[in-house]
DNA sequence: TGCGCATATCCCTATACCAGCATATTCTCT
DNA sequence: AGAGAATATGCTGGTATAGGGATATGCGCA
């Protein structure tokens, strides 16, 4: 959009839960649901977000079956590139986001994203899915 | 504060004026007044957008005589220099950004502290203030 | 076709913030 | 002490957005 891409970057990752999702997304494309669980999000909460990010453009998501799938967006502007190598830097080190990777890295042998992005290292790039996410867990 | 300084950082940058207003201090200290001036703002915004960087620590505000000297802090997080280096890249094409500098550089005849440091390329380290800024300017 | 799951949207309330107006505060100078 | 300049703070109305409950939509399966 207009007014100053950064800004609009700014504004989505200026929310904790928004954060928290971009980060988590940097690692490897993930469903609602598995979002959902590893932020301890209810449903209308993580859809909303997922729709403002999807709105500003800073993710992507395509339909799987039944599951929506949200990612990185393939090619992305200079300012988010900016910000995911100061999410890499910065943010390893708080425990919230430290915890959100150990509940991601938890979920590689439920889904097969997950075991993907985070046993293959691949950065996530969208490659084709090949099976399912787990089912919702509870 | 608390709640992840990157956090903080992106709710101050996440308003036009404000985000203006942190790439104007990356070049020089400024007065309340020159502010006001080359962004085009009214004495209460100007005052209260700067309250606002200065309580989430942006920045940070020494007086000199009657003014107010608003200055970027000189030990900063790697959080904001991440950030500072993100607008250094991205915002000098965006023509907003781009004329406030033009402004900034044409008060450089009436304000010792934007001669100082445009001039000398000095990059907005809090050198000691040695003369006055101009009257404010209608 | 009908059901269940995953996700999105609508409606409502509470909160945060911006903008402007009026007023208070802090200096400096006389 | 008094006046005036520079800056800050309180109050108000308007807007954006978060969060929750209920409901709607899209898709796969029996």
């Amino acid at each position: 959009m207009q007014p100053q891409p950064l800004i609009q970057i700014y504004n989505c990752l200026c929310d904790e839960t928004r954060l928290r999702m971009v980060h988590l997304l940097a690692q490897s494309p993930l469903c609602v649901c598995h979002l959902q669980d590893i932020l301890g999000l209810t449903q209308v909460a993580a859809s909303k977000h997922l729709a403002y990010l999807r709105r500003h453009r800073l993710v992507e998501a395509r339909r799987h079956e039944q599951w929506m799938i949200y990612s990185l967006p393939a090619a992305r502007p200079r300012e988010l590139d900016w910000q995911l190598r100061c999410l890499q830097d910065c943010l390893p080190t708080h425990p919230v986001f430290r915890d959100d990777l150990r509940r991601l890295k938890a979920r590689q042998a439920d889904c097969c994203w997950v075991a993907e992005a985070v046993g293959a290292a691949s950065t996530a790039t969208q490659g084709s899915v090949k099976t399912k996410p787990i089912k919702k867990p509870k």
